[in-house]
DNA sequence: TCAAAATACGTTATAATGTAACATATTTGA
DNA sequence: TCAAATATGTTACATTATAACGTATTTTGA
């Protein structure tokens, strides 16, 4: 009926964002809930088409618009965000374990990427963002959205590498 | 014999990337300095495909790895970015226009996109990138490189937009 | 100088990511 | 209940990027 069953935190959490779409007036379906849920069983960003396949499982001839459409909707909810060096997508931690009920609207987010063990996380460092605000305002460029991605390695691989 | 000639602004540019090049022990060859030259030239960030189309000009037939693989070398000699928003790419007008004769490396830079009128402007802010190394040291992340896009509206377009 | 090694380029084929366009189904609201 | 809006199915295609292998050129050292 619904697809495919995730794990118990993951419903937890697709449970929280069901509310917060509902709270925007727009609706979790049961297609957009399972891509979600394979975003969030993801260890890992997972590609487009790796989700597709995850897809197949349940909904054999899954074709790409379908990834696709539910992606967008799940990037302008606020829920999913996309790791443009990777392309790839993660879940918004900030969204959806957060504290922050009133959460669910687009943030500026920064992302670590570790070349080592491939885990991505999630900042919502507002040091960043005001430094980036300050640099562009005396040029008179005024920022809508912001990209900000770094690479390296995170403390658990860097301690392996150097032992 | 080399190719397409260029505007001289854009020739005196390639003369410093000859030079930088030389410095590092690497050579900028003809066909790598024929795709850099087209890249100086676009008035915005510029498609591996839409190189590829700019080179056939002059060598017909020429195939997607062969602009990839300038692209490539450019890159790692620094004197190009790609802008991953827009799979796209740009002259570094700190290694090509800069007084930093030492320049020539692959450094953190920050890239301003309006989405108006597509320019593409390169930040080199020292505030962005010790914010984002601030904030990751205490976590333990080591940056290796960073990526920081931000999209918005340029002085002029802004004011176009109001007007 | 000349051959071996390294580097750069040519060529073909294909992988990976992302959309356009149009048909059908489902939900919403008057 | 029926029209409008929203969501999904389906086919075909566009765009971006790389693998694999062969040839040509340049560099290096004997
Ligand atoms: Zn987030
Ligand atoms: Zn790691
Ligand atoms: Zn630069
Ligand atoms: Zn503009």
């Amino acid at each position: 009926m619904a697809g495919t069953s995730f794990a118990e935190k993951t419903e937890t959490r697709l449970d929280n964002a069901e509310r917060l779409c509902a709270a925007h007036g727009s609706r979790l379906t049961d297609l957009r809930r399972q891509v979600l849920g394979l975003v969030l069983e993801a260890a890992r960003p997972v590609g487009a088409y790796d989700l597709l396949d995850g897809l197949r499982a349940d909904k054999k001839g899954a074709a790409p618009p379908t990834v696709y459409r539910a992606l967008d909707f799940l990037l302008e909810e606020g829920l999913i965000h996309k790791i443009e060096r990777l392309s790839a997508f993660v879940g918004c931690t900030h969204a959806l374990d957060g504290s922050h009920t009133e959460a669910g609207h687009p943030h500026a987010a920064q992302f670590l990427i570790c070349t080592g063990c491939g885990q991505v996380t999630e900042l919502d460092d507002h040091g960043i963002l005001h430094a980036l605000v300050d640099a562009t305002r005396h040029i008179g460029f005024t920022v809508r959205h912001s990209t900000v991605e770094a690479e390296g390695l995170c403390a658990a691989c860097r301690d392996a590498a150097t032992a």
